[in-house]
DNA sequence: ATGTAATAGTTGAAAATGTAACTAACAAGC
DNA sequence: GCTTGTTAGTTACATTTTCAACTATTACAT
């Protein structure tokens, strides 16, 4: 007899909270914008460290080339951001957000401050600590 | 000046610790079984807790009816699960496991608490406890 | 009994994602 | 110079997901 529970496996438990702990966000940045997942996390990579490459943000946010790249030109044609090539690297291309690009992302930055404590309402600030870092080491972890 | 820091964002946070703690296991069923996240959920819910409806199983796993009933054909084409149709509601289709579908399960719940140790391997005993106490109150919130 | 609404589940078309192949530019070896 | 390999980013195609409409059955009100 085993004692296993699907309601207690993390990765279940955690795509779980995952959902929904993003409905909210979500429905504010689709509504709001029209944005999608891969288009705001990607101008909140513009938004809080400025000019990136594509694979810059591909590799903070573990998102895959081809997510960045329609994300990327989604943004532009909305004129959220513009890219530039690299003059010594004619490969690349910095990207960083327009004034339009940067109001969305500070609307949506103040947006997600509030919902971020309204999440962590009626936790103590260890424990909200804690939970970061355990969190944050287990997405450290690699396939 | 903003303190906000995208990385420290719980939605954020969670959507990456949830990737990343799937993709082992999502290999296993994939390579294994061919089966999807959607199909997988539908068998351990049926593993666990026996013959169930797609509405029930909808409700606890938060999955929507359509996700449901695609993946309910593909596991009853693979003959790991069988239908009935409720004799008083002939609405309701009861689903329940074939012995195929069940060693499946058992096979997959065997990987999944390997996995699950894997994940918590460093952390005390209370720290997961409040860990998933933690995940299953953010999984609560209604969107 | 008859009309209206609700529920269980399926299906089709549109949108999004994943995978692999592709172009273009650079780098390194010979 | 030329070949080979690597990296940045895009595009094409197949698979999944989403959304809305659909069928079939039950429930409820008059």
């Amino acid at each position: 007899m085993s004692s296993f529970d699907l309601e207690q496996f993390l990765p279940y438990l955690l795509n779980q909270a995952a959902e929904a702990s993003s409905l909210e966000f979500q429905q504010v940045y689709k509504d709001r914008y029209g944005m999608l997942r891969n288009e705001w996390r990607v101008l909140f990579h513009l938004g809080q460290f400025g000019r990136m490459t594509a694979s810059e943000i591909g590799a903070r946010a573990r998102l895959h080339k081809t997510k960045i790249s329609r994300a990327v030109a989604k943004l532009e044609a909305r004129r959220f951001l513009i890219r530039k090539r690299d003059e010594d690297d004619r490969r690349v291309e910095h990207l960083h957000l327009t004034p339009t690009g940067r109001a969305a992302f500070e609307d949506l930055r103040r947006v997600a401050e509030r919902y971020d404590s309204e999440l962590t309402a009626g936790m103590t600030v260890s424990e909200i600590a804690q939970l970061r870092a355990q969190l944050e080491h287990l997405a450290q972890r690699r396939g």
